[in-house]
DNA sequence: TGAACAATGCAATTGCGTTGCATTGTTTTC
DNA sequence: GAAAACAATGCAACGCAATTGCATTGTTCA
């Protein structure tokens, strides 16, 4: 079953939500393909992405990240139109002010828009 | 009841959740608070913020929003001591290079850490 | 082989956002 | 001023996704 969950999270290259990786592979309990996606988690494998929709979505990680430390600072985008969530992963993120007395540890950054298949 | 709603908004400094609210103001009922930050927000009162804890945060707007657009360009930050939310409204977005083709409309961007007070 | 452990699957729970509908309060119209 | 139209409130219920408990199955180790 995990290495169904991962054959599948490496032919896709968007972010996918638990409910696309159930749809595709089954028969397929869907607390079982939740726990996978934790332990990969866990394990730093995927790293998980939180794009506003409210659904949480998986991504695989590079090889920088490790069971102590996920290094997925990067952009994530996500499309109106195809409702698909990428990793920008040459986006970096920027340098933001905080306010005195403030420290910094991690950032969340989703720019919404168009991706080029569905740009009007 | 609004005027409860929009008096305790201008209380706290922090952005606020549903649950928040509805402990503050007792008795009051979850659905009505929750119609009420939904008019606000249709009117340009308040900009409802996502800080990835899955709980939506309500803030007020500043004075440039309205009914037609919300000007909640900013940063918000959350702190992983207090668990609050707060608006940076000095801290303008960064501007983010896209990949080829894709199309630019909003943006999100939480920063996390530890606020002046909370800070070790 | 049997015990310890990990992985899976089913059922059920939680949390939050949201909607339907009836009731109450307020405004408008005659 | 009464009746009708409308807005606001409150209760109940629904929906969706994440999450947990527990029993069952599969695997590893002594």
């Amino acid at each position: 079953m995990r290495l169904l969950v991962l054959n599948f999270l490496l032919k896709r290259k968007a972010a996918i939500s638990l409910n696309d990786i159930e749809k595709a592979i089954q028969p397929a309990d869907r607390i079982t393909i939740y726990r996978t996606l934790k332990t990969f988690e866990e394990k730093g494998l995927v790293h998980l992405i939180d794009d506003g929709t409210g659904t949480h979505k998986y991504a695989l990680c590079d090889d920088t990240c490790g069971p102590e430390e996920h290094n997925d600072l990067h952009v994530h985008f996500y499309c109106n139109g195809c409702h698909e969530t990428y990793c920008l992963p040459n986006s970096k993120l920027p340098q933001i002010d905080l306010p005195e007395g403030f420290g910094y540890s991690e950032m969340n950054l989703v720019v919404k828009g168009y991706c080029d298949k569905c740009k009007p």
